[in-house]
DNA sequence: TATATGATTGCCT
DNA sequence: GGCAATCATATAG
């Protein structure tokens, strides 16, 4: 998914267009991930758990609200019936800059846009609205999108859980300065 | 029904 | 570098 483009036709902003340059994945044999107690346990398709989201069919919105305060926004991949999602963890702003930077705040700066999972949300006007929403139609959708031959995509353990760290599963583009500096240090190559 | 915790951010020292 | 804000979901009583 990296390189492809997050689009959200928004009714009074215009089109918001981001590029996806760091994501982050969760399957159902995953401690980290929300279904994994499912997956393991009571009845997967239970019907209004907040988890059960992730169990819908591939290219459906699994919006998440973190901390109270921020959401987190989530593209389905799996098959329906199994557990598994990606994080949208940062992009690159290609169109409506300004609305984003509206709705972030003016003294933001360009970088802090869109380079955090729960700041491309604001940006981007993503809320519990588009939970389970199809991400392939607007007015919030993913189009495919290219990644340049001069880019690298590197990958590292995933930022910010307590279970499962061991697995590398967060991708970004290496070189790309719109992607989230996550806590200090442990940035790895 | 009550309490603990998290796929984060931003403001504090 | 450290910590509070704030709420949906999970787990305990």
């Amino acid at each position: 998914m990296l390189g492809d483009r997050l689009v959200h036709e928004h009714p009074t902003d215009g089109p918001l267009v981001g590029r996806i340059v760091e994501t982050e994945a969760y399957t159902g044999d995953d401690p980290a991930c929300h279904g994994s107690s499912l997956h393991d346990t009571a009845n997967p398709q239970g019907a209004d758990a907040r988890a059960s989201g992730l169990f819908a069919a591939p290219g459906r919105g699994y919006v998440y609200l973190i901390y109270g305060m921020h959401w987190l926004l989530n593209v389905v991949t799996e098959p329906e019936g199994t557990c598994g999602a990606v994080l949208i963890r940062a992009v690159e702003p290609l169109a409506g800059e300004e609305a984003l930077r509206r709705r972030r705040g003016p003294k933001r700066r360009d970088v802090d846009l869109t380079n955090g999972p729960g700041k491309l949300a604001e940006a981007f006007d993503v809320d519990k609205t588009f939970h389970q929403a199809d991400l392939t139609q607007p007015p919030l959708y993913v189009a495919p999108g290219p990644v340049a031959a001069d880019e690298t995509v590197a990958t590292s353990s995933r930022i910010g859980i307590s279970n499962g760290v061991e697995r590398e599963w967060r991708f970004y583009l290496k070189e790309n300065p719109y992607v989230s500096r996550a806590t200090p240090s442990a940035e790895k190559q």
